[in-house]
RNA sequence: GCCUUGGUGGCGGAAUUGGUAGACGCGCUGGAUUCAAAAUCCAGUUCUUUCGGGAGUGUGGGUUCGAUUCCCACCCAAGGUACCA
């Protein structure tokens, strides 16, 4: 009996179903065992052939798990709220949860038909309201905490207001806006609702500020700095302009220290704790204040400029300050003299995109503003520039310039003749500047002198301190992160505003649904897309959305605009899996106690700063309100590489016929100068394969030149394609004359164009031309062959819709079945490396399969065999060390290897081919389910125990001595295992091709390791 | 520039602690079976060779009896990141 997979596969599919197979409960005698893959984003397009690869992983390791005896969590949902489902809705008017669930059920086939164990009853969509409604709970949760520093941990508000009633926040240690007034318990009972709640706001973990944004009038949003390309939007090419606006932000500069700490505790890849580490960007020093000088002619109040430095240590290398054009001093300082240059620079500045700014290193530029500061030490006048190397938005917008210690504010005093001290012993800086901090020994600095880098720092911050012009300070990189997104698609804020200040409405009456609008659009006034709604306020005695025009701003209020970005749901639905369907709470307790975080989650690498940086947020906020029992949510992460494409380029060759005007000689070189055109190509039909065509030209450059007759070397090819050219393009008997007479000339140009790779085989031939995809735009296309086929020209990129390169795992599954999808993708390679796709291999598992099957066809209670047992427990070793590793290719080998050899012994015993199915059963579960039944069972493999491995069956008696001379392998000897070492090197010796090898010599050495190697050398 | 990862046959990739480099699969070559094809099975397949051997894991050094593996310098590729003071 063949092997059906088609019909196994749908039995054991619909089995699992049935029977809840893989539904997981939250109370078991069993230990626990969290497994989850990232859940997608339902796009129209479907599941690729990528997706699947950190699913089949996250499955395998799953299915291992509850072999294993662990009660196994392994859920699935959909991230659902997005910018595509919307912009759908822009252009078709439908609404974005039509075309959500449309996407979610294509999506739910796909996974279905992969035959993953995922728990489907848990299933979350971030775009659910009765899931997001939890969402929107821990927004007003954030509202209403604060972040004490002391206790170095969230904390309700009412605790910061008891504190302000007490003694103000003079002794409060809060992370908090920079701008907060001082103010005592007195200024506190007398300031007004509306003050104190303004001043709450300064302090609260998600609060209202000004924040400059990218804004895109005729797209009607705020784009991020990646949606920018020279300064106009990359859909589009509209302007963009930097623009405040009020928006909602998350504290999480609160947690940064925090977050770095954490990374020490978990199991994730290096590189992304390291992209975590510079996002968050942690940097040690001093903040110095330096006193402008007031200028004679001014008598305004005296200016401070504040400066963060990480080189406290350098300060009598001052020779110059450095503002940011931006900075708000830089009006206030410049005198009258330099008022006409540093304003025209602070313009020509500002035009420039931040992005241009920042790729161009190397201009050096600046102004002098007349202004000078007063060395905190020395008291010497210190000149302050303008420069756009210093940027406004990291630190305070403004250093202090070390020229000898600092590359680039070592090439700004070169550059504009500041003079550049060396406070460096035995250091030349008349070359660059010198920067190592471990070999420095600073000189020339009064106190100073003498110290290290260390020991200058500290002694440098204490005599600042004294002076009270500095302290030790931590900078960090991070920026809070904005939370308002002017979208339609999005959870909204569960608050309304009374008199501009923000309310939070009752978790009783959450969620607060999405309104129905009539566009998707944003207003005419320029409000967010929920500006549309005519039923958008909220009646405060009613506690219910009420139509706008019932507006009192006595108990009706106008609600938020904005909604919350795309990670907001994804922070915490890894939590929300474990009581998915509970209304009362964002889970139980019990739940959550019994789970506790995620012993393994699988995700590609690009959310590392995103999605992953502000779920460990959320997370430590949960945990410091005691919603959470772990300050980190995972324990191990898998980063899958992902797969790439290979899109397939075809070359269309079109002609130019010009006059020749005339000839010349450059260089020795001929040249020729031509008319204009008297014939283009216009239509471009012909297509040349790439043999032909790389006989005559460079295809590796992206674009590939145009060239004339005379330097195509292949004449046949010339012919056959000329004959095409003048056939196809009209060329008249007169232009082919004058070409062959030299008077006109003709010049192809080559354009080469991606092509649905699903029209073209594994020996990159199109296989038919018909469906081709530019067909229809190029009726009559005419292809110049080679040996009868097209071939094309392969290149590895990453799979997108854009370059034709998309290769779903439908058509793969019908073909050779889930099971062999699933061994196929993890046999690519390691599953944390990038690969490109090529169903090239594919054959190779499937007849695996196939070979798998066929052993199972007779089944005898025959004892098996010392070698059957040495396989199998061979075998066993393996591939549970592999599942362990996460090295999944090399197990699939290993299965091959065991049932060739399985094979090869005949085995026929089920007391072998027993455990080899619940070895196999994780990787390709439903042949294994298949065979398991076929074995005698009734109930599912899915939890039958996983084989123990058991030393005894591979021990050996002997071994194959690989016998080598200076290291090079001569011949192989085989010797029990317990021979001594001298017994072996005696017959070694005493073996004649030993005494060949050595032709009389002696040896210098005989190294023999037993049980691995005997080495001679001489 | 910096950080990270990687570089092994025609291809994807093995070699877990320094001990037989190229497992397994694809592809290719030859053979069997077949009227024929598909499928299946068997054998071979790093390069080179005067058939003794010689060379060989990006390059050049080093440590070692022995290096894909460890150390130093460099080259290349991919990804991330950036006037971060």
């Amino acid at each position: 009996m063949n092997y059906n997979f088609r019909e196994i596969e749908a039995k054991w599919q619909k089995y699992w179903a049935e029977n809840e197979t893989f539904k997981a409960s939250n109370q078991s005698d069993k230990p626990k065992f969290y497994a989850l893959s990232m859940f997608p984003y339902p796009s129209g397009a479907g599941l690729h052939v990528g997706h699947p690869l950190g699913y089949i992983a996250g499955d395998i390791y799953a299915r291992f798990k509850r072999h294993k005896g662990f009660n196994v969590l392994h859920p699935m949902g959909y991230d659902s709220f997005g910018l595509p489902a919307e912009q759908y809705a822009i252009q078709t008017g439908q609404h974005p949860a039509i075309t959500t669930e449309t996407n979610i059920n294509r999506y739910r086939e796909q996974l279905d038909q992969l035959g993953f164990s995922f728990d489907w009853s848990r299933e979350v969509r971030t775009s659910d309201p009765k899931y997001y409604k939890w969402t929107q709970w821990v927004f007003i949760q954030l509202f209403n905490s604060w972040y004490n520093k002391t206790s170095d941990k969230a904390e309700d508000i009412s605790t910061l207001i008891s504190l302000f009633e007490q003694d103000g926040n003079t002794k409060v240690n809060a992370a908090c806006d920079d701008d907060t007034p001082v103010f005592d318990a007195e200024d506190w009972s007398g300031f007004s609702e509306k003050t104190q709640q303004q001043i709450l706001l300064k302090y609260r973990l998600t609060y209202l500020a000004d924040t400059e944004v990218n804004w895109c009038p005729a797209l009607g949003t705020v784009l991020a700095n990646d949606e920018i390309v020279n300064g106009v939007s990359e859909r589009g090419g509209h302007p963009v302009i930097r623009k405040k606006m009020t928006q909602w932000s998350m504290r999480i500069t609160a947690y940064a220290q925090r977050l770095l700490d954490g990374l020490d505790t978990i199991d994730w890849p290096q590189p992304l704790k390291d992209s975590q580490t510079n996002w968050i960007g942690r940097s040690e020093g001093a903040s110095v204040t330096f006193n402008v000088i007031p200028t004679e002619r001014s008598d305004e109040e005296s200016h401070k400029i504040e400066v963060f430095t990480t080189r406290p240590d350098t300060i009598f290398g001052v020779s110059f300050m450095t503002l940011a054009p931006e900075h708000e001093l830089v009006a206030k300082i410049t005198t009258p003299e330099q008022k006409d240059e540093v304003e025209a620079y602070v313009e020509a500045t500002a035009k420039r995109s931040e992005r241009d700014r920042m790729a161009d290193v190397k201009t050096i530029s600046g102004v002098f503003t007349g202004a000078y500061a007063e060395h905190p030490f020395t008291k010497e006048p210190v000149p302050i520039w303008i420069g756009d190397y210093v940027l406004a938005s990291y630190g305070t917008g403004a250093v202090m310039a070390v020229p000898c210690g600092d590359q680039r504010d070592y090439d700004f005093a070169k550059h504009y003749n500041i003079p550049i001290p060396n406070i460096f012993k035995g250091i030349d800086i008349s070359e660059e500047a010198f920067a190592d901090k471990a070999n420095t020994i600073i000189g020339n600095s009064d106190f100073l002198n003498g110290l290290s880098y260390k020991e200058a720092t500290s002694k440098a911050i204490v005599e600042l301190e004294k002076l009270g012009q500095g302290q030790g300070k931590i900078n960090y990189r991070l920026r809070d992160a904005v939370f308002s997104r002017q979208r339609y698609w999005g959870e909204p804020f569960p608050v309304y505003y009374v008199d501009d200040m923000p309310q939070m409405i009752a978790l009783e009456h959450l969620p607060l649904e999405l309104p129905e609008v009539e566009k998707y659009l944003p207003t005419e006034t320029g409000e967010p897309p929920l500006g549309n709604a005519t039923d958008w306020a909220w009646d405060t005695e009613q506690c219910t959305v009420v139509s706008n025009q019932l507006i009192n701003d006595s108990t009706v209020f106008p609600l938020e605009l904005n909604t919350m970005p795309g990670w907001a749901g994804s922070s915490q639905y890894f939590n929300r899996y474990m009581d998915p369907h509970n209304d009362e709470a964002i889970y139980s307790k019990e739940a959550i106690g019994y789970w506790q975080d995620v012993d393994l989650y699988i995700g590609g690498s690009e959310h590392a700063t995103g999605h992953l940086l502000y779920s460990r947020f959320w997370q430590k906020f949960l945990f410091d309100i005691g919603i959470a029992p772990k300050e980190e949510f995972a324990q191990k992460l898998i980063n899958q590489g992902m797969i790439l494409g290979t899109s397939a380029i075809v070359y269309r060759v079109g002609i130019t016929i010009q006059h020749k005007v005339g000839e010349g000689d450059v260089n020795g070189k001929k040249t020729i100068q031509l008319g204009d055109a008297i014939k283009t190509s216009t239509n471009n039909n012909l297509y040349v394969s790439k043999g032909i065509l790389s006989r005559a030209i460079n295809l590796k450059s992206e674009n590939p030149p145009h060239w004339g007759f005379d330097e195509i070397q292949d004449i046949e090819f010339l012919n056959e394609l000329f004959e095409k050219v003048v056939q196809l393009y009209g060329i008249s008997n007169e232009e082919v004359d004058g070409i062959m007479s030299e008077k006109l000339v003709l010049t192809y140009n080559v354009t080469p164009i991606r092509l649905d790779v699903n029209n073209v085989n594994s020996s990159d031939e199109i296989i038919s031309f018909d469906k081709m995809t530019f067909w229809n735009e190029h009726k009559g296309a005419e292809f110049l062959l080679e040996d009868g086929k097209y071939i094309v020209r392969r290149e590895v990129e990453k799979m997108s819709k854009r370059w034709l390169n998309v290769v779903n795992p439908d058509a793969i599954c019908e073909e050779y079945g889930a099971d062999s999808l699933r061994l196929y993708e993890m046999f690519l390679g390691p599953l944390e490396q990038s690969k490109p796709w090529n169903t090239a291999g594919i054959t190779g598992v499937h007849s695996f399969l196939k070979k798998l099957w066929k052993l199972y066809g007779t089944l005898g209670d025959s004892e098996p065999s010392a070698e059957n047992l040495k396989t199998l427990h061979k075998t066993i070793k393996k591939v549970e060390e592999d599942i362990e590793n996460f090295s999944f290719n090399t197990s699939v080998s290993t299965f091959m290897i065991c049932v060739n050899e399985l094979t090869a012994q005949k085995c026929t015993s089920k007391s072998i081919l027993e455990p080899l199915a619940i070895l196999v059963s994780p990787y390709a579960p439903h042949i294994a389910e298949e065979l398991w039944e076929r074995l005698g069972h009734s109930e599912s493999i899915a939890n039958a125990p996983f084989p123990n491995f058991e030393e005894k069956y591979l021990v050996e008696s002997t071994k194959e001595y690989p016998i080598s001379f200076n290291g090079k392998l001569r011949f192989k000897l085989e010797l029990p295992l317990d021979m001594g070492k001298d017994e072996i090197e005696a017959v070694v010796m005493a073996h004649d091709k030993t005494k060949e090898q050595l032709q009389g010599r002696e040896p210098k050495k005989i190294i023999v390791v037993p049980g691995k190697i005997v080495n001679i050398v001489g």
